[in-house]
DNA sequence: GACCAGGCGTCTT
DNA sequence: AAGACGCATGGT
């Protein structure tokens, strides 16, 4: 892989499939916006701005003996050109990534993922991201210019319930806290989770309050880097059952489940495009 | 003002 | 094993 820093700038010339408004946007992640020149993002403590444009990837604010995990954050140091001719070899799956060409599935941090996702059951994508801000904010550390890194398992752990109050996250504060203090007391620790088989690795996640089958997938595929999960294939069975109940009429093999989902979110987050107009990309 | 949102825990059958 | 329901909050 071909890149360079100079003067606090990452430069990498892209090889493969990479869009940053479908890798970042998706839902996959929530803090990660818009700015008028590219995309901005705090990721383990660094805020971070990233544009691609012709091929070039350019990232700012990551340290330079902290490359290699931004590389890896980025999943830029993976062959994903491989990765999707063998997500094609499933039919479903060739149709998400016909829908979702430039989506890498993020590296990220353990216990962002895990707390991201509890939040985001039974909920919806801008709530998920003021909450998670407001979590940042709350109980982050700052890191300057207004922006704030994720709050350590630690600092959750110490909160009582009422605490929690101002993330107005509902009955999830509970499963929150839950999580916290497992991860800050080791009961639930991303170490001992990598050295599991997939199957046990669940089973443990489950064990914390909060985290069913689909937030431990999630865990697993975004945090654990367990991409034998994948969401875009065990979730989209079950959403496309709950949409078609008496099987899927010939206009939903357009629909690609969570990949379109994603194109979805993305849609709606870019152009504030109406539900119609998101029926129309999904052909629902 | 309804309806619903990338679930899960709990209580029924 | 599988279905029904409530859950707190706020986006649309």
């Amino acid at each position: 892989m071909d890149w360079s820093y100079r003067d606090g700038l990452l430069e990498v010339r892209l090889e493969g499939p990479f869009d940053p408004a479908q890798t970042l946007l998706c839902g996959q992640c929530f803090r990660w916006g818009r700015t008028p020149s590219g995309f901005a993002g705090v990721v383990r403590g660094r805020a971070l701005e990233l544009t691609v444009s012709d091929g070039l990837f350019m990232l700012t604010g990551a340290p330079q003996d902290e490359v290699p995990f931004f590389l890896h954050y980025f999943a830029l140091d993976e062959d994903y050109e491989a990765i999707q001719r063998r997500l094609c070899r499933s039919k479903r799956l060739a149709a998400c990534v016909e829908q979702a060409p430039g989506i890498r599935i993020l590296h990220q941090e353990f216990f962002e993922v895990l707390l991201s996702f509890i939040i985001s059951q039974n909920n919806n994508i801008p709530r998920i991201r003021g909450i998670v801000e407001r979590l940042c904010e709350g109980l982050g550390e700052p890191i300057g210019a207004g922006q704030y890194a994720f709050p350590t398992p630690q600092a959750v752990a110490a909160c009582s319930e009422e605490e929690l109050a101002f993330l107005r996250a509902g009955w999830r504060a509970g499963y929150l806290l839950d999580a916290a203090r497992r991860v800050a007391d080791g009961r639930l620790d991303p170490a001992a989770l990598a050295k599991l088989p997939t199957a046990a690795a669940r089973a443990v996640l489950m064990e914390t309050r909060g985290v069913g089958p689909k937030v431990a997938d999630c865990v697993l595929l975004y945090g654990l880097e367990r991409a034998e999960v994948c969401p875009m294939d065990v979730w989209m069975k079950r959403a496309m059952a709950r949409r078609f109940p008496r099987g899927m009429p010939r206009c939903a093999q357009r629909y690609a489940g969570i990949a379109q989902q994603y194109i979805f979110d993305a849609e709606r987050a870019d152009a504030d495009r109406s539900r119609a107009d998101a029926a129309a990309v999904t052909g629902l």
